[in-house]
DNA sequence: GTCTATAGTGGGATAGAC
DNA sequence: GTCTATCCCACTATAGAC
């Protein structure tokens, strides 16, 4: 919540430890630091992002519509609503370890999936839709331009050749 | 200089006067804040950048070679090669005002020309492109893949038809 | 498990003397 | 144009009493 309500640089310990009606010390008897509790949030949300797009994946196969477009659509929309959390994900390396390695495994397999498991593919995809969410993020897309057109276009583009599989 | 050699937090006010061998409030007699070094930093290397482009096109195309191809290729080494540049580049919205976004502008022009004027194409070339230099940095590309395959793969996948143009 | 108190470090920026 | 001195901010983290 802090990190989305009061941006980047708002989930202090401090602040943390004060919407839990606590101090900031406190913290510390519970957590070794402060990035525990990023990974924990990254794990999270990992994990949600990931249950989310293979729920997607599964309407859209069953409704005969492209399961790619949907997961990726749905990464792009998440994005947008979680632009803090976005930018935490892809701020730096993530840390070694299981709790976030694992969740980062799991959220990429409806993409993987999506692409037939062609690796390249779906690394490609992947790329572009990061690619333009964080450009558009930061508003480097010059206006004037259908940013669904570019959406579509390039998924269409570098997804595996031989359409939609399930 | 500091950015690139003591990272990102590192060209504090303090530490670019040190270099400077003057105390830090004196920079501000000569500028009006720290925005100013960083987009003073950022019209500089984006035409850099934009020349350094222009020219490997030109090359390309004398050769008989893909501009499209030199002219990412070159891009990517560059952010490679200055990352903490890059970030400043694309770490948040730029700032509105003629020097940057003129730099900006100049930057784009040859990804613009060897997608043969294919705005969307071009728009799509830099998302995937800034989408994969920033995950490779992040390490997020599993190891095992073959990044210079994604790479070409993706810029073939995402350019104009009709093949190289300049 | 919480608290107070505080250490220690860094940051950007300003006032006013020289 | 530079300086000293300082403000105010924020942060992570620790020590030790309760």
């Amino acid at each position: 919540e802090l990190l989305e309500e009061e941006g980047d640089e708002g989930m202090s310990m401090r602040r943390v430890a004060a919407r839990l009606g606590v101090r900031a010390p406190s913290l510390y008897k519970h957590l070794p630091d402060k990035r525990a509790i990023e990974n924990a949030i990254l794990a999270t949300v990992l994990d949600e992002q990931g249950r989310i797009a293979m729920d997607v994946a599964e309407r859209a196969a069953a409704a005969g519509e492209d399961p790619l477009l949907a997961v990726m659509t749905a990464y792009r929309a998440w994005a947008r609503e979680h632009p803090a959390v976005y930018r935490l994900n892809v701020r730096e390396r993530l840390d070694d370890g299981p709790l976030v390695r694992g969740a980062e495994i799991r959220s990429a397999g409806p993409i993987m999936r999506a692409c037939g498991n062609h690796g390249i593919a779906a690394l490609s995809v992947w790329a572009f839709v990061h690619g333009l969410v964080d450009l558009e993020a930061k508003e480097r897309i010059p206006p004037g331009y259908d940013r669904e057109a570019i959406f579509r276009r390039g998924i269409e583009a570098v997804r595996p050749d031989g359409g939609p599989t399930w």
